[in-house]
Formats: C-alpha cells, sequence, structure tokens
RNA sequence: GCCAGGGUGGCGGAAUUGGUAGACGCAGUGGACUCAAAAUCCACCGGUGGCAACACUGUGGGGGUUCGACUCCCCCCCCUGGUACCA
C-alpha cells in the first residue's frame, strides 16, 4: 500500500487537538442554543475489550452528536462505566485478584479503545458505577424507595449449589447443574429484597404511547407487562366454609366451566382435599416440585394432575364441579387457582381430553369434538342461561356477553371486574460482593435504613472473596465490616450482605451524567431541567426489556418525588442490530469469527473503521462483517486525499470561480441528500452520496473550492479526523466541529431538462430528454415520434396515454 | 404456538405519494501502467438468446387490484429477534 493517506497521523494530531482544547465540553444551562442529549448505553468493560458491535452504536451516535454540534445545538455527549458485574467477581474468585482492581484494568483498556476512536465524548463527565461517589447516590436511590414503600423483603426460591457454596445466577445453571464444575444445584428459599414495580405497571404501559421508540420494542414491553382485564369470579366448596376466587378473561364462558384446577403450591390444598386423595395430592406436589428444578420446557409436553376429591359449586349454574391440580396452573400468575373451560381454552381442552373431564359447549361456531374453540370474534353464545332463566347471555357476542357476565357477577356478589399483570415485583438482591451494598441494617427482628449521612456505605476490602458457604454473599465473611455498634446505646446491627444487581447503577446513570462531580446530591435540578429527556438513546436490542423498563421505574418514582421534571427518560430509541462475523454467524471466540477493533484501527484508521461500520448497512439491521468491504470505504477516503492533496502535503490549486451547473446542483443535492438522511440515522445511504459527490468532483480540471468545502463539511461527521486535516490545509484556522453546516437552495436542485421513461404498455421502450414541466400534448407527440415506440405501437389501437409530468408515459395499446 | 421484523445480482445493500429495479460499495472479467507483482487508473458486470441493434425474463412462492406493483390487498413458504401453559 504506497499511496495511502498518512491516518495514523492525522488521526493522533486531531485527537490529541480536540482532547487539549476540550472541544466537545458541554455546557450546562446554555441558553442561547437548543440542548441535545444524545446517549449511548455505556459498556461493561469486560476483559476481553471492545468488539467491533460496540462501535456501530458509538458511531452512530457520535455521527449524530457531531451534526447536531453544526446544526447550533449545544450537545451532550457522554462515556461511562457499568462495571459492577459477574465476570470480575468470578475472576477474582479463581485468581485471588480484587474485582476493584480488575475493573480499573478493563475500564483503562476500554477507554483506550474508545478513544482510538475518535469519539466526541465530553470526558469531564466520565461515570463508573463502581465509584464510591457514583454507587452513594445509588444507594441514595435504593433509600427512597424504601422509604416509599416499594422496597420489601421475601422469601424466593434461589439456585443454591452447596458443592460451590453459592447461589447461582439462572444463566450458570445448565439442566439443573452448576456451569462450573457440573454440581447439583437445588431451590433454596432466601430471604431477598424485591421491589415493587408491579405499582407501575400501569404508568410503565400507558406511557409508552407518547414515546418515539421502535413498535417492536414498545410491543416487546407490552407483552412483558402483560395487562389483562377481565373478571375474578367466586367459586364456593361443597360443604365446606371455604371459596376460591379465580381469574378469567372469559367470564362470558362461565357455563362452560367444568371444573376447576388448582396450583400444586396453592395453600387452599391441604384444606380442601379429601382423605381418600390426600396421598396422590401429595405425591403429586411433590413431584411438580421436583419438576420446576428440571427444564422447564420439558413441562410443556403434556399435562398432569390429580383429582383432589373436593368439589366447587360453578356460581352461575350451582352445578358441582371438581376440584384438580396442575402445574400447568401457576401459583405467580392471577390468584393460582382457574375456572376451566374445556370447550374454550386450548390448555383445558388438552387437560380434560387427558382425564376424560365434561366439555360444554358455550360458543357455538367451532367443532368441539375436534379442538377448543378460541375465537372471540365469530360466535355467538349458547347454553349460557341460569336455570331459572333470570341470567341469560344466550345469542349474544361473546364480547358483550363478557360485560354482561361481569356485571351481573358484580350486582349478585359473585364475583367483581379485575385487572392482571404478567409483570412480577423485581428481585432485587443478589447473593454477590461485586455491587452496591444495600443500605441497611438487620437487628433481628425488624430492618433499619441507613440515613443519608451513612452514605456511601463502601464495599469493605477482602484479602480474597470466597463463597460464605451459606448462600450469603461473600461479604459474610467481613466479620468487621458486618457489625455495627450503636456507641450511645451499645445495640448490635449486622449489615445487609445481600448487594444490588448490576441494573441498579444502569438504572439512573443518565441522570449522572447530567451533573457528575455533584457531591451534595445526585444531580443538580436545574441542570436536570435543561438537559432532560434525554432525546436520542442508542443500545443493543438486548437491553429492550429489562434494563429500560427498570430505568423507566425508577424514573418515575424519582418524578413522583419531584427530583426529576419528565415522565419519560428516553424519548428516542433506537436498537442498533447486530454485527456478525464474516461467516454470518454471531461473533463467538469458539466459532473464531471476532473481528478486533484495534486491529482495524491500526491498518486503516479511525474514520475507516466508522465509515465502513455505517456503510454496511441500516443502523437497526444485522449484517455480516467483510473485510473486503472496508477496502471499499478505505480506497474512499484514500482517493479524496490523493486527489486534492499533494505530494509535498499542500492542498492543490482551487478555483474560485461558482461551480458549474452540474456540480452546483449535485452540491445542493448532496446538502439535503445527507442532511434528511442524518435526520433518519439513515448513513448508509449518506455516505454513498459522499461518494457519489466526491467522485464527481475528481473528474473536475478544475475543483471549485465552495464545492470541495460543503463535500468536507458533509463529511465530516462521519470521518472527523482527515475531514479536519482537509478543512485546515484549505486554510481555515477554527476547528470544523462547530462549523455551520451548510445550506441547500430548494431552486438550485431544479433542472432546466429531465429524462422520461416512455412505456408501451408498462415497457419501457424510450427514453425522452424534455424540458421540466413540459406540456402533456408536446410529450406524448414526440413519443410518438420515437423509432422504438413506433414499432411496438405499429398495426395497434390506442386505449390509453397516461402522462405523469416530469416522472412517465404509458402507452396503452391493444 | 403467539408477537415483531425481514426475504431484491456472486456478496453488503439502494429505490419520494405505486412511475425507467439493482444507486453506492465489494467480488469478478478485460485493458492501461510495470521486467513482474501490488497499488492505481479506464471499461464491462442480474439471467437467457443474439456478432449486434435488440428481445424475452427477473425483487421468496401463488393469486388479485392497477395503464403501471420490490412498493397496495389475500393465501402460503423460509429466515432473524422476543416470548412461552400468564387463564
Amino acid at each position: 500500500m504506497a499511496d495511502r493517506y498518512p491516518f495514523s497521523k492525522i488521526e493522533s494530531k486531531w485527537q490529541k487537538h480536540w482532547a487539549d482544547n476540550k472541544t466537545f465540553k458541554a455546557i450546562d444551562n446554555l441558553k442561547d442554543k437548543p440542548k441535545y442529549y444524545i446517549l449511548d448505553m455505556f459498556p461493561y468493560p469486560s476483559g476481553s475489550g471492545l468488539h467491533v458491535g460496540h462501535p456501530e452504536g458509538y458511531t452512530a451516535t457520535d455521527i449524530v452528536a457531531r451534526y447536531k454540534r453544526m446544526r447550533g445545538f449545544n450537545v451532550l455527549h457522554p462515556m461511562g462505566w457499568d462495571a459492577f458485574g459477574l465476570p470480575a467477581e468470578q475472576y477474582a474468585i479463581e485468581t485471588g485478584i480484587a474485582p476493584s482492581i480488575k475493573t480499573v484494568e478493563n475500564i483503562a483498556t476500554f477507554k483506550r479503545q474508545i478513544q482510538s476512536l475518535g469519539f466526541s465524548y465530553d470526558w469531564d463527565r466520565e461515570i463508573n458505577t463502581t465509584d464510591e461517589a457514583y454507587y452513594k447516590w445509588t444507594q441514595w436511590i435504593f433509600l427512597q424507595l424504601y422509604n416509599k414503600g416499594l422496597a420489601y423483603q421475601s422469601e424466593v426460591a434461589v439456585n443454591w449449589c452447596p458443592a460451590l457454596g453459592t447461589v447461582l445466577a439462572n444463566e450458570e445453571v445448565i439442566n439443573g447443574k452448576s456451569e462450573r464444575g457440573g454440581h447439583p444445584v437445588v431451590r433454596k428459599p432466601m430471604r431477598q429484597w424485591m421491589l415493587k414495580i408491579t405499582a407501575y405497571a400501569d404508568r410503565l404501559l400507558e406511557d409508552l404511547e407518547g414515546l418515539d421508540w421502535s413498535e417492536s420494542i414498545k410491543d416487546m414491553q407490552r407483552n412483558w407487562i402483560g395487562k389483562s382485564e377481565g373478571a375474578e369470579v367466586n367459586f364456593r366448596i361443597a360443604d365446606q366454609d371455604l371459596s376460591l376466587d379465580v381469574f378469567t378473561t372469559r367470564p362470558d364462558t362461565l357455563f362452560g366451566a367444568t371444573y376447576m384446577v388448582l396450583a400444586p403450591e396453592h395453600p387452599y390444598l391441604e384444606k380442601i382435599t379429601t382423605p381418600d386423595y390426600v396421598a396422590q395430592v401429595n405425591a403429586y406436589r411433590v413431584l411438580a416440585e421436583r419438576k420446576s428444578d428440571l427444564d422447564r420446557t420439558d413441562l410443556a409436553k403434556g399435562k398432569t394432575g390429580v383429582f383432589t376429591g373436593a368439589y366447587a359449586i360453578n356460581p352461575v349454574n350451582d352445578t358441582l364441579i371438581p376440584i384438580w391440580v396442575s402445574d400447568y396452573v401457576l401459583m405467580s400468575y392471577g390468584t393460582g387457582a382457574i375456572m376451566a373451560v374445556p370447550a374454550h381454552d386450548t390448555r383445558d381442552y388438552e387437560f380434560a381430553t387427558a382425564f376424560d373431564l365434561p366439555i360444554q359447549e358455550v360458543v357455538s361456531g367451532g367443532d368441539i369434538t375436534k379442538e377448543a374453540f378460541t375465537q372471540i370474534e365469530d360466535g355467538l353464545m349458547i347454553n349460557s342461561s341460569t336455570k331459572d332463566g333470570q341470567f341469560s347471555i344466550n345469542g349474544m357476542k361473546p364480547s358483550k356477553a363478557i360485560q354482561v357476565t361481569i356485571d351481573w357477577l358484580e350486582e349478585s356478589g359473585k364475583g367483581k371486574r379485575a385487572i392482571n399483570y404478567k409483570l412480577r415485583d423485581w428481585l432485587f438482591s443478589r447473593q454477590r460482593y461485586w455491587g452496591e451494598p444495600i443500605p441497611v441494617l438487620h437487628d433481628g427482628t425488624s430492618t433499619i435504613p441507613l440515613s443519608d449521612s451513612d452514605l456511601p456505605l463502601t464495599l469493605p476490602v477482602l484479602d480474597r472473596i470466597k463463597p460464605s458457604g451459606t448462600g450469603e454473599s461473600p461479604l459474610a465473611n467481613a466479620k468487621e465490616w458486618l457489625q455495627v455498634v450503636d456507641p450511645s446505646s451499645g445495640k448490635v446491627y449486622t449489615r445487609e450482605t445481600n448487594t444490588m444487581p448490576q441494573w441498579a447503577g444502569s438504572c439512573w446513570y443518565y441522570l449522572r451524567f447530567i451533573d457528575p462531580d455533584n457531591h451534595e446530591r445526585a444531580w443538580d435540578l436545574e441542570k436536570e431541567k435543561y438537559w432532560m429527556p434525554v432525546d436520542l438513546y442508542i443500545g443493543g436490542a438486548e437491553h429492550a426489556v429489562l434494563h429500560l423498563l427498570y430505568a423507566r421505574f425508577w424514573h418515575k418514582v424519582l418524578y413522583d418525588l419531584g427530583y426529576v421534571s419528565t415522565k419519560e427518560p428516553f424519548q428516542k430509541l433506537v436498537n442498533q442490530g447486530m454485527i456478525l462475523g464474516m461467516d454470518g454467524e454471531k461473533m463467538s471466540k469458539s466459532r473464531g469469527n471476532v473481528i478486533n477493533p484495534d486491529e482495524v484501527v491500526k491498518q486503516y484508521g479511525a474514520d475507516t473503521m466508522r465509515l465502513y461500520e455505517m456503510f454496511m448497512g441500516p443502523l437497526e439491521r444485522s449484517k455480516p462483517w467483510n473485510t473486503s468491504g472496508i477496502e471499499g470505504v478505505y480506497r474512499f477516503l484514500n482517493r479524496l486525499w490523493r486527489h486534492f492533496v499533494k505530494d509535498d502535503g499542500g492542498l492543490i490549486a482551487l478555483s474560485d470561480e461558482e461551480p458549474d451547473a452540474e456540480t452546483m446542483t449535485m452540491m445542493h443535492a448532496s446538502i439535503k441528500k445527507v442532511q434528511s438522511d442524518l435526520d433518519n440515522l439513515a448513513f448508509n445511504t449518506a455516505i454513498s452520496q459522499l461518494m457519489v459527490f466526491s467522485n464527481h468532483l475528481r473528474e473536475l480540471s478544475e475543483v471549485p473550492r465552495q464545492a470541495l468545502e460543503t463535500l468536507v463539511m458533509l463529511l465530516n461527521p462521519f470521518a472527523p479526523h482527515i475531514s479536519e486535516e482537509l478543512w485546515a490545509l484549505m486554510g481555515n484556522e477554527t476547528t470544523l466541529a462547530y462549523h455551520v453546516w451548510p445550506e441547500y437552495d430548494e431552486k438550485m436542485l431544479v433542472r432546466d431538462t429531465i429524462t422520461m421513461a416512455v412505456q408501451v404498455n408498462g415497457k419501457v421502450r424510450a427514453q425522452l430528454e424534455v424540458e421540466v414541466d413540459a406540456e402533456k400534448e408536446h410529450v406524448l407527440a414526440m413519443a410518438h415520434e420515437h423509432v422504438s415506440v413506433k414499432q411496438h405501437m405499429e398495426g395497434k389501437t390506442i386505449v390509453k396515454e397516461i402522462v405523469v409530468p416530469n416522472r412517465i408515459v404509458n402507452i396503452v395499446v391493444r
């Protein structure tokens, strides 16, 4: 590669220039410019360093940030580190190296790699979730939640591995064995912290409406929240002074309820099971409990269950229906009990068929001898009236019958309208060392939150991090840290050994970026008002549900407390697609298809890397890496350099004449195209336009200064180093970063003549060069003259002639 | 199963409100330069037929609407992501 342009010299020069001059420092509360807050999902600094997927999103946000600055915005574009997490802890257990030390190393690597790409972050705002000065405020937010009654403790089963003496995350358990060592894992109930996210379910759902997010991500969140409306119906137990509530979305099918099912964990089972059935019910419960230890997917294979010997009374027709127990009913949803309507529910149908239970049709329109009829739209109610005829929904559409039945249930005191959510409360504690300590004390009977002045509660330095053996986190080994003696009363308290999950730090980092050095409070309210909401948030789709839902939840709590001014944190969200390996597969070490960004930068430079990642295809789509594809954009930059820079390093002579008409049109068209593509994050087509424009300029014998300046300005967001260098070579003394974006003139886009296609029966037969807005008659006359048009019309009659001005002519003949 | 997104040359991908399918780039072929190669530059480049002009055909498959469909409607197939007995 003899003539390649000196990218490494140029890139290090400008990176140093930007850093020395703090070119990208964001100014708080600036009034004379509109603000624009553009955020990346900050990375977990793993030991393996950056992979090419990271810079895809970062390049996209950087391009927008640089573009917005040129458009006159005050841009906040920060970066930080989500550095708590399991890998560092595992590494510590294996090697004895403290997570804090390893984390610092990893961050240094990530930072060096990110900086080598020339991103325009305001590094003065860098934050790190493992920093005491940061997690002090994570703990403070936890206390806000606690004081608001949104944090509580509960016994929840965890994956306990006796051999390792530790609790495992779900992803560390494979087929009931520990991922490391293959030891047996059992479910063990432990005291856990929960956050009451369910209290915000409705608002998390409703407020999605106003957000500029892709419909698919909104849908994923909606499905996760899983709101369903229906009724709670009360069933009395025959011969006992007990009753059971069930939740159903189909109260219209109440007359078709032929049995009832309880979840194996349902507390009523002990009360209602008749003596004859106790043995089999207990056996089933044990079986079900063990089953949940196995892979859950096995459960779907077929329905199992046993009869309890008890009967319930169907409140609409007083029919006695048997009560069964089966694990297809989940204790964690609804009331843990269902009314089964086999004729109109696929699962109930399967169960009834397996155990020979009666199937009663109450909605006509299907064939219940074959399968459950679940269509709610096309069908009419049948067999649905009380014995005395006082209440009947026969002949109604199910949708109507649902409402009528609920009204009747409420009037007769047999049930009520009800709403259920799939969303569960958030299991917030982890039995880990490397996380934010939960700032509470225990005295054996109650839990006492720390006061704000006791924060941060820092992690104790341990000689060696090892499992406690009890299932508690390694913090249980830190005896001195664990015990707190009240100096006045002498009373002894114990610290909480659970820590927060990795989600905690990332739930509010976007707020800390606003005011990262504030020691008095988490952030300043004025600055928050100025910068929020985040205008554009870009990151991977893997966080589409949990991170975004948790962060939105915290944000709403903070909103209720008056600490933030917007209901939602992230106004516009875009998920970048995955970059696949050359083989079209997900990049992974085991496949050996990982591309190292350091290598790419070394060989081609940061500008080429940035340009290529954006040129590959639409941001949101997954696309495979192609090493020879990168050569293409590299050649583009090389050609640009070689054509305009002489061997001695000076710029070629530019013409100060007005560009010719064609160049002028193309220049304005390019501004328009690049600008609208940037507004739509369509980087690939914008780059294509830059190539077209630059190819044109290379064909000119004399290059007009104005045209080259425009090209360099348009290129700047994408390839800022080479752009700044060319800009400086053109004699400009100030940075291009804040230079005003060129304006296009719509008038310049209008050309005198235009090429129109002429079709005969929909097939293109000729091209006409006509004046813009030429008369229809004139165009048709020209078309008729054309040799090949004539040929295809010969001997036929004209049926119809269509002229779309400036576009197309179609002559229909027969 | 359900929800969402997608299927266009050898490859990545372009195509305003339906209006010349394949922009831009890669790979490939031919040529220039070179002792030679690399790099660079020029030309060609969906398929079939033809020396060529040109003709036919072509956007996952089938049908429809229209003067005209990658684009709109119906049915089907395949791929990716999410979710999974949520009553």
